[in-house]
DNA sequence: TGTAATCAGTCGGATCTTCG
DNA sequence: CGAAGATCCGACTGATTACA
């Protein structure tokens, strides 16, 4: 795709590129007070706008008609479709980018008019998932001289304001509990893909001589073809989960010590309850699927030497809330 | 508008399965 | 064999729809 765009895919291309590295700025800029909600609105105009290019180019026709065939127009514009119904185009239904930008689609209605900085700390990975995806996707589709722009950095970071709570208000809390439910029906797959949501360890480097310290952070494609890169990583991770067990202090309890938490909070419930419940929210795989392993780690980990279920104090809280108090 | 029919969700007991 | 957990099934309830 290296020849040149026609006129009207490069202008959608300019447009989209423009509001990507414009919603970045908003985001990395320290003093941004809107973050997540000017992100948001200007990543879904960077995604809309690519969609278009993208089928523009490919020549398919995504503009609304009216039922006599006629383009549906606003104030004598046509009316083109919304990023929704673009993606649904482009993207299978269980492609992590399509829920990635799905979610945003459905968080952008919430967040417009609103101000909730609760919110950034909640979807740091799901933001730079979006950004992540748009431009591998920019460069896949369109071509390597398109990559946004070589002088992005990783923002630094004052420890502090990541780890100081900011209270919380009811607006936020509802917005975030949407958020929560949104990952909560994901597929595990899903759910734990980079493309729906980046996560990474940063981790100190420590170079043996001037050189190799020089970039104080790089970034590592996590590359699945190169298995002896991956298992340095692989061990890096381990470390840190190793570590991390202890402090977080994960408590797995049985099904019927879930029941009896419920019990001293005055909730009694019976094993065939706790059975639909578990059901319903899709925590975890009936007994007759294959992959036993699936499950919502938050709330739920298949116990391999049992060959059962252990659920977490999470799924506890998470029944009483949405169930139980009603 | 009132009543009957239908449906989804919930609940709890009986029973089945697995494992030590 | 017994305990734990999953599954099945019938009863109940409240909301919605159909119909006289």
């Amino acid at each position: 795709m290296n020849r040149r765009l026609p006129r009207n895919v490069k202008e959608l291309l300019d447009k989209s590129i423009d509001s990507a590295t414009q919603a970045i700025s908003t985001y990395n800029d320290p003093r941004s007070s809107f973050r997540t909600g000017n992100f948001t609105v200007l990543m879904i105009i960077a995604w809309t706008a690519i969609t278009h290019a993208y089928l523009e180019y490919k020549k398919v026709n995504y503009f609304y008609k009216e039922k006599n065939g006629r383009y549906k127009r606003i104030d004598g514009d046509k009316m083109a479709w919304e990023l929704s119904r673009s993606v649904k185009e482009i993207f299978d239904t269980g492609d992590p980018i399509r829920k990635n930008i799905e979610l945003f689609i459905k968080l952008r209605n919430k967040i417009e008019h609103r101000n909730l900085p609760a919110l950034d700390k909640e979807l740091i990975g799901e933001s730079q998932a979006l950004v992540l995806n748009f431009e591998d996707w920019l460069i896949e589709k369109f071509g390597e001289q398109y990559a946004l722009i070589d002088t992005l950095f990783v923002p630094i970071q004052l420890s502090r304001s990541l780890k100081r709570t900011l209270p919380v208000s009811k607006d936020e809390t509802s917005v975030i509990n949407f958020v929560k439910d949104y990952r909560g029906l994901l597929e595990a797959e899903v759910e734990n893909s980079q493309q729906y949501s980046f996560k990474a360890y940063l981790i100190p480097k420590i170079g043996n001589h001037r050189s190799s310290s020089d970039l104080a952070i790089e970034f590592v494609k996590y590359d699945s073809d190169n298995p002896q890169e991956m298992e340095k990583y692989d061990e890096a991770i381990i470390a840190i989960k190793e570590k991390q067990v202890p402090v977080a202090n994960i408590n797995f309890l049985k099904p019927s010590m879930v029941l009896e938490k419920l019990k001293e909070e005055g909730y009694i419930k019976t094993m065939s309850w706790h059975t639909d419940m578990w059901h319903k929210y899709k925590v975890r795989p009936t007994n007759d699927t294959k992959n036993r392993s699936s499950c919502k780690s938050e709330y739920c980990v298949y116990d391999k030497p049992h060959n059962d279920y252990l659920y977490t104090d999470a799924w506890v809280q998470y029944l009483i809330e949405k169930e139980l108090n009603k």
